[in-house]
DNA sequence: CCGTTCTCCAAAAACGTTTTTGAATGTGGC
DNA sequence: GCCACATTCAAAAACGTTTTTGGAGAACGG
């Protein structure tokens, strides 16, 4: 007993004023032709039966989802601390204030991002893209200006006449290197992040641009190419002393990797700071309490992800762009930057 | 000059094909009333036309989004630790093996966090909803109750007739009681996460049980309920030493209250684990790292996920239920659980 | 050889909106 | 008093699928 249940719609509402289904629609939607008086009503109505527009319907119809989609690559270490959330916080509040709704969605495997990238657009399920993790050659972006189709990433390209935010590793790199330097140090390795990641690049750049700015070469034994799973901040401090290569000083790509190496130097009995200095990368929450605290550079991901939303939005409402957005990195100084002490012969 | 561009539809496979649209429509779906050779002969023109329906128009008619929405409330602090992301992870396993994409959503403020589920409800953008956070009357579930709506909670309510997934927070909440109590202490204060979670309660619950269990009264100056934001572990380290409540061991609903209790006994010269035990709840990664080693318990968050994401699956697929799972927590020991030794006079 | 069942496919309806088109009414100028 | 124009709304088309309905032909039993 009891009627079916069926669907709440539009009809309904517009049965209830007296009105038209297509007057109901306009006045939902905040046309101007229509009387403040009749809008009033039904709106009043709407509210009344608890009607809301079919998210299906209303997006077959208009082609469009008001629906922004950020793609988050699982492995990706910034979504495992709190300040990737405040880039995600930062996207959602600035869309939202256009009207925009933020959808994440999660790729678990590098191989399924470009296919969930495809899936997304081709199907028609959101108005606009987001992502990070880009590549010096990225086929997700080809593929997208190809399309026409709007998207804002984290991180630049090779060819970077697209829309993109950015931190600027290539300064991080260049500061990090340099103050090591002034400190004394000349054989500085670098722990990298996994070098198919633009980011990457940019600051293995900065890192030997440092070097040479300051008559020092770049040796390549001291550059090692560093993994979450496969190859760690630890299995390289362990390469580098086991080598014989002698840094006195390390950078590392992130904080994950700094840890790790920390780790590693422990094991050795090096003491991280005074006997081999160390700057890490995104002041992870760990890296104030580890030890006697990781100097690190800091980013300000809340003001990244207010700029990425709002770039998106502009992007959504007819602004061509491209607009590129590159933010800086804040050095935060803590003990394990320390001056070159009972170095080794060099 | 060119097309305008039209978007890629059905009724180009059929044409390309010679067949009928609803025929490409059976093919692609997997009906059984079509040929073998047919659908080969569909699933090769869409592929090379790169063909797929659109989101809105096949949820519009099927009436199903073949998605399940996630909503995650901001400050949940366990967002913020990679073992949060363990538990999307083993979701979107679960979910996607069954053909359910899953959709991340989040509610920035407490007070959206019913709009939000009434908006995706009402425009019907999802099929299933997954959200934690319950409390132990919760005007959610009983919304989507009233409507039939598919969800599944992680954590339970008072009148827990719906599914949900659940960490036993009670036995952690006895565990961490009773092993202090072994080891020697009688004065032990309970900073809960915040009482308006379910979840907070249950520990509540084993922490006094454990001690009504020993012949031991619960005393209200030693429970402290602690915030993110507003009343810290620090802020009540410091109300029971100032005021003289004299604990001489601390169980704390979460590490990072625990931590910020740990600040704060160092501040007035207390060290943790010798001068005061302290046990912790969720392992965060820092928590391995800070001092001598935080003891706290370990939540197989990814095993719940899986749960999580297989329940929706059954339900969605006409399962009535109700189901229940109850999961365990796996107690680490480190530094911080002392035996009592120069306590006060007790 | 006829009637029945089965297999495969086509035509058309349906999903619930938004947008287009056009009509009715009122208003003002001459 | 008539025409032009603005305002406000209604009718109907359109969005791109899936589902329903039913029909043509093949297969099969008697």
């Amino acid at each position: 007993m009891g009627e079916p249940a069926r669907r709440l719609g539009i009809r309904d509402v517009a049965e209830q004023t007296g009105l038209s289904v297509s007057t109901v629609s306009r006045a939902l939607n905040g046309y101007s032709d229509v009387k403040l008086e009749t809008r009033r009503k039904v709106e009043a109505v709407a509210e009344k039966l608890g009607y809301r527009a079919s998210f299906a319907a209303s997006s077959l119809r208009s082609q469009q989802t008001n629906t922004v989609t950020f793609m988050v690559s699982k492995p990706w270490t910034k979504f495992v601390d709190p300040f990737f959330l405040s880039l995600l916080d930062g996207v959602e509040l600035s869309l939202q204030a256009q009207g925009y709704a933020l959808q994440i969605i999660m790729a678990r495997e590098y191989e399924t991002e470009f296919e969930i990238i495809r899936n997304s657009v081709e199907r028609g399920r959101c108005d606009g893209l987001l992502f990070g993790r880009t590549r010096p050659e990225d086929e997700r972006i080809e593929w997208l200006q190809e399309r026409g189709f709007p998207f804002v990433t984290v991180g630049r390209t090779d060819k970077s006449d697209h829309d993109w935010v950015d931190v600027d590793h290539y300064k991080i790199g260049y500061q990090a290197t340099e103050r090591l330097i002034r400190l004394g140090h000349a054989r500085i390795a670098h722990l990298t992040t996994p070098l198919r990641y633009a980011y990457s690049i940019h600051a293995l750049r900065g890192y030997r641009d440092a070097l040479d700015a300051h008559g020092i070469g770049h040796d390549p034994a001291l550059e090692i190419e560093c993994y979450l799973s496969r190859k760690t901040g630890a299995d390289a401090v362990t390469e580098l002393i086991t080598r014989g290569v002698g840094p006195t000083a390390i950078f590392c790509g992130n904080d994950v990797i700094a840890l790790s190496a920390m780790e590693a130097m422990r094991q050795f009995g090096i003491r991280p700071g005074p006997d081999m200095a160390l700057i890490g990368c995104d002041d992870i929450p760990v890296a104030a309490h580890v030890g006697m605290g990781l100097t690190t550079f800091r980013q300000d991901l809340d003001a990244l992800g207010m700029r990425l939303g709002r770039m998106m939005v502009a992007k959504l409402g007819g602004d061509a762009g491209p607009h590129q957005q590159l933010i800086d990195a804040e050095l935060i100084l803590r003990g394990t930057d320390l001056p070159l002490s009972g170095g080794r012969a060099e």
